[in-house]
DNA sequence: AAATTTCCCAACCGCGTGGGC
DNA sequence: TGCCCACGCGGTTGGGAAATT
């Protein structure tokens, strides 16, 4: 019994790419697409793989829009700022960052961004006891040796972050996102005033990236995130986030902490 | 210089979901 | 309506590279 496997182990080669498996996924796909059946390319493209295999490839190294590695503070801001709100919807915080593949972002995730935000944890000895929210300057600013009181800011935001509950995502899917096929924006995703992510969610009117176009990113300025809003507040206030560019996060009212 | 450890990332695995029949 | 199949996703692993001892 069991699972049915997606196709014969033994028949399929596994492992690392050769140049020439690569060359060969390449043309067929640009020449034909994947044909909208990734299981039975493999055959019809010469490749002794598995389609999942195959499927894998293009998307996370073979498709020509990649980037690979060289992760922005500008991504990084973004990274932190989505995980902080969806949990490890990696494909979803992957799609908000143009040339990045879920499975990079996942990557970049846990074995860079986490293990920076842990080492800034270790420099600190009060993370839980901030009596107000924690409001933490500009991450990548401090991702870089960091002086005491900056850790602890970041430190404080830890046991919101490591331990993200995880949101049921079922109410939507990629299509409700309305996510412009333009990439990431110089500007950092919330607002340099002050503001909040979550003050951000309940002006729903608020065009935000319009309003607050003169953002930080990349700058000296300073920048917030509100990692409240990743927990009971969200969607609770408003139904939905804007974020830079538009885009836009349907936050049903329906989601629940699991 | 060699051995060992750590880090990083490509690839794999298995499950949930949705479409087609 | 239920089953089957393929897709897509998140978690995990394996191995090469880099760093350290």
């Amino acid at each position: 019994m069991g699972r049915t496997p997606c196709c014969d182990k033994a028949a399929v080669k596994r492992g690392p790419w050769s140049p020439e498996e690569d060359e060969a996924l390449r043309s067929y796909v640009q020449r034909h697409g994947s044909g909208g059946n990734w299981i039975s390319m493999p055959k019809k493209a010469g490749l002794k793989r598995c389609g999942k295999s195959c499927r894998l490839r293009w998307l996370n190294y073979l498709r020509p829009d990649i980037r690979h590695g060289g992760f922005t503070d500008e991504e990084d801001t973004v990274i932190i700022s989505l995980y902080s709100q969806l949990g490890s919807k990696w494909s979803l915080i992957a799609s908000q960052m143009k040339g990045r593949t879920d499975n990079d972002v996942k990557n970049y995730w846990n074995t860079k961004l986490k293990k920076r935000l842990l080492a800034a944890a270790a420099t600190t000895d009060d993370l839980v006891s901030t009596p107000t929210r924690p409001r933490v300057p500009r991450l990548p600013a401090a991702l870089a040796p960091t002086p005491a009181s900056t850790a602890a800011a970041h430190a404080s935001l830890l046991p919101s972050l490591l331990a993200i509950p995880t949101v049921k995502t079922e109410t939507y899917t990629c299509d409700d996102f309305l996510a412009p096929a333009a990439g990431l924006q110089d500007d950092d995703p919330f607002a340099a005033d002050g503001s909040t992510s979550a003050s951000a969610a309940s002006s729903a009117s608020t065009n935000w990236s319009a309003e607050n176009g003169g953002a930080v990113g990349g700058g000296e300025g300073t920048f917030f995130l509100d990692f409240g809003a990743a927990g009971s507040d969200l969607g609770t206030a408003d139904d939905h986030l804007q974020l830079p560019d538009g885009y836009y996060y349907p936050l049903d009212p329906s989601l629940s902490l699991v």
